[in-house]
DNA sequence: AACCCTGTCAACCATTTGTTTGACAAAGCT
DNA sequence: AGCTTTGTCAAACAAATGGTTGACAGGGTT
C-alpha cells in the first residue's frame, strides 16, 4: 500500500470536474452513514464493529469519532434520519391502503434501515414513552373509520399497531417468508404478491 | 462476604428436606437459563453480558462456561428450548383463532423469550433456509382454507406470515402499543383488548 | 510563497469482556 | 474415615474493541 489518499489507484488526476476530490467531508460522512446503516441493520448497535463500518465505507475508522463523536453518535444520526423521513409519510388525501403500501414500499427500498429500526424498537425502553391517544396518525385512522374504511367494531389503536406489524413482516421474518412462500423475500415476485395479499387483508378491515 | 456457598446467609442448616442443598447442578443450570433468557431478550446476544447473567442467576459467571461451554452455548440452549416448545403448538382439532390465540398467550407469558426469538430472527441468515411449501403448518392452513376459515383469494403462506407478525406486535412495538392505546402493554386490560381485536381481525380473513 | 484550517490516516491506549486456571469444599462412594 | 467426583468461586488472562494522539498533506486564503 502506498500512503496516498482516496481510491486513486488509477493514477494522479488533476481533479477533472470537482467530483473526484480526494478529500471530501460530505462524501466521507455519507459513506459512513450508508455503511453503518447496513452494519447496524445486520448486527445491531452492540454487534456492529466500527472497524467493519469504516472498512465498508472505505475510510479510516477514526473518522467515525471525528464526524459523529463515536459509534453511538453515528447510530443516533442514522436513527434521526429515519424518524425524519417517517414523519413525512402520512398526509391529507392518502387512503389507508395507500398509506400501508407506502410503508411497505419504503421498507423494500430500505431493508437495512428497517432492520435497524426494528432492533431499536426492541432495545428501547417502553417505560419512558408517554401515552398519546390523540396522536396525529391515530386521528387519521379514526377519520378513516368514520369514512367506512375500518369496521366500527375495531379499535383504530390496535389496527394501527397491527398494520405496523404487517408491514415489517417480511423484514422481521425473512427466513419464514422464504420457507412459506418459496420465494426469495428480495425478489420482485415476492414483493408483488405481498402487495396484493396485504391489500386484500386491509380491505377486509372494513 | 464469607467464602461459603449458596445463599446460606441464614446460617447452617442440615439440609432439611433435600430441597435446600447448597450445591445443586440442576438449580444452577435452570437459574442461568432463566436469567439468560431475560438478558438476551433485553440486550441481544452481542449486547448481553455474561457477568450480568451470572449476577441475575446468583451464581458465578464461570458456571456458564462450565455448564454450557460459554455464552454462545447458553444462547443455543435457550433457543433449543424455544423451538422445542413451539413445535408442540399446532395439533389436530385446533381452530385458526385458537391457534393464533395460543401463540398470543404464549408470547404473553414468555415476553423475554419472544424478544430473544425476534432478535434471533433478525440476526439469522435467510439465505441458508430451504423453501418448504409443503410444511406441516402450511398444510394445516390450506385445510382451514377449504373449511372456509380463510377466503379463497388469500394465500395461506402470506396469511401465516401475517399472523406471525400480528402475534408479536405487542412485543415488537411495546412503545407504540403504549402510545397508541394508552395502556400498559403488560397489563391485563391491554391483553384482553388485544385478544378481542385480534380475534376480530382473524375472523375477517374468512 | 507562506500560512492555516480541515480531512485523513496509522499507531497506540485503556477498557471491557468472555474464557481459563487453580483452589477448595460438598456429596457420594467404598 | 478416607478417597473421588462434582459443583462453585475468585483471580488471572488474552483477545477484542472503541476511542485518542500525533503526524501530515490537500486546499483555500493572505
Amino acid at each position: 500500500m502506498n500512503p496516498t489518499y482516496g481510491a486513486g489507484v488509477v493514477g494522479p488526476r488533476r481533479s477533472p470536474a470537482g467530483d473526484e476530490r480526494q478529500r471530501d467531508a460530505e462524501r466521507s460522512r455519507t459513506a459512513l452513514v450508508d455503511a453503518a446503516e447496513v452494519e447496524f441493520g445486520d448486527k445491531g448497535l452492540a454487534g456492529a464493529r466500527v472497524e467493519a463500518i469504516a472498512a465498508r465505507a472505505g475510510v479510516n475508522k477514526q473518522l467515525i469519532s471525528y464526524y459523529f463523536g463515536g459509534k453511538q453518535g453515528l447510530y443516533d444520526a442514522i436513527l434521526e434520519r429515519w424518524y425524519a423521513r417517517e414523519r413525512s409519510f402520512d398526509g391529507p388525501g392518502v387512503t389507508l391502503p395507500d398509506l400501508v403500501l407506502r410503508y411497505l414500499e419504503d421498507g423494500r427500498s430500505n431493508v437495512s434501515m428497517t432492520r435497524m429500526f426494528l432492533r431499536e424498537s426492541l432495545d428501547g425502553d417502553p417505560s419512558q414513552v408517554a401515552a398519546a391517544p390523540d396522536a396525529e396518525d391515530l386521528q387519521g385512522l379514526r377519520r378513516r373509520q368514520l369514512a367506512g374504511e375500518i369496521g366500527p367494531d375495531l379499535d383504530p389503536a390496535f389496527v394501527l399497531l397491527f398494520l405496523q406489524a404487517l408491514v415489517v413482516a417480511r423484514v422481521l421474518y425473512p427466513a419464514e417468508a422464504k420457507r412459506l412462500t418459496g420465494l426469495e423475500p428480495d425478489s420482485q415476485e415476492f414483493h408483488d404478491r405481498l402487495r396484493e395479499q396485504l391489500a386484500r387483508v386491509v380491505e377486509r378491515l372494513a
